[in-house]
DNA sequence: GGCATATTCAACCATCCGGTTGACGATTGA
DNA sequence: TCAATCGTCAACCGGATGGTTGAATATGCC
């Protein structure tokens, strides 16, 4: 009864959550590497992780003691088309981000922070 | 403060309100016919507009006494591109692109039109 | 075996969310 | 003027959500 778009969106709603996801865009982690940047506590990531995994935004799969987290991008593909429904933009602009890129860097010379930072 | 995503998606994750988009997709609507197809008290119905509303999906305009309601589809295009984001950037830093993404929505944001504003 | 590490479970708590009902203010129109 | 219509507000309710702590369960290592 509960529609995937349900969980899919729901998931995507936490800032935290959306953290992790991003996290796990360059590699796959460990849970407790998952939960290394955030100032919470290591179940309440294990949780977070839990509801991205219903969601189908993540799979864990445990080797030994340690359960790997693996982004599962696909999984947005559902939500991506509902909303392309509702406008035309389908296709995102590239230029656009490419030159956000370049300004960003010209503009400063300093390095990104190594805590994640969210809303505060 | 709060993410304009967590709002956005936070909306999108429930199917009544969903309905509700999909139906002003069609046309605008005032309260009334919207909540008319559905088996919720009119109070409900006016909560999820308000919902919709706070997170920019929508506007309301006050002609009379009928509150006219409008599909605001730009309000989507950030969640849009975020997640696509997730299948076309796989090694791009995502921290830059969210950068990049609020940078756009603060854009949209400050052209809104004069609107009938009533969360805060 | 015994200890450290990795992760979840269980219970608990505060708050938010989706819904109701009933009263209310605003507007329309006979 | 007065009743009907439009929509929100306020209070309330049950259940979900996001977080904690502490115990429990696996697994790896010496």
């Amino acid at each position: 009864m509960t529609d995937p778009l349900d969980t899919v969106f729901a998931a995507l709603a936490d800032p935290t959550r959306r953290t992790i996801l991003s996290m796990l865009l360059e590699d796959d982690m460990a849970v407790t590497d998952v939960a290394e940047p955030f100032a919470m506590s290591l179940a309440g990531i294990s949780k977070h992780l839990a509801i991205l995994a219903g969601a189908g935004l993540i799979t864990q799969e445990k080797r030994g003691r340690v359960k790997w987290c693996k982004l599962e991008p696909d999984a947005l593909r559902a939500a991506s088309v509902w909303m392309q429904g509702f406008g035309q933009f389908e296709a995102v602009n590239l230029d656009a981000f490419e030159r956000f890129l370049e300004a960003e860097f010209a503009m400063d010379a300093n390095e990104q922070p190594e805590t994640v930072r969210q809303g505060d």
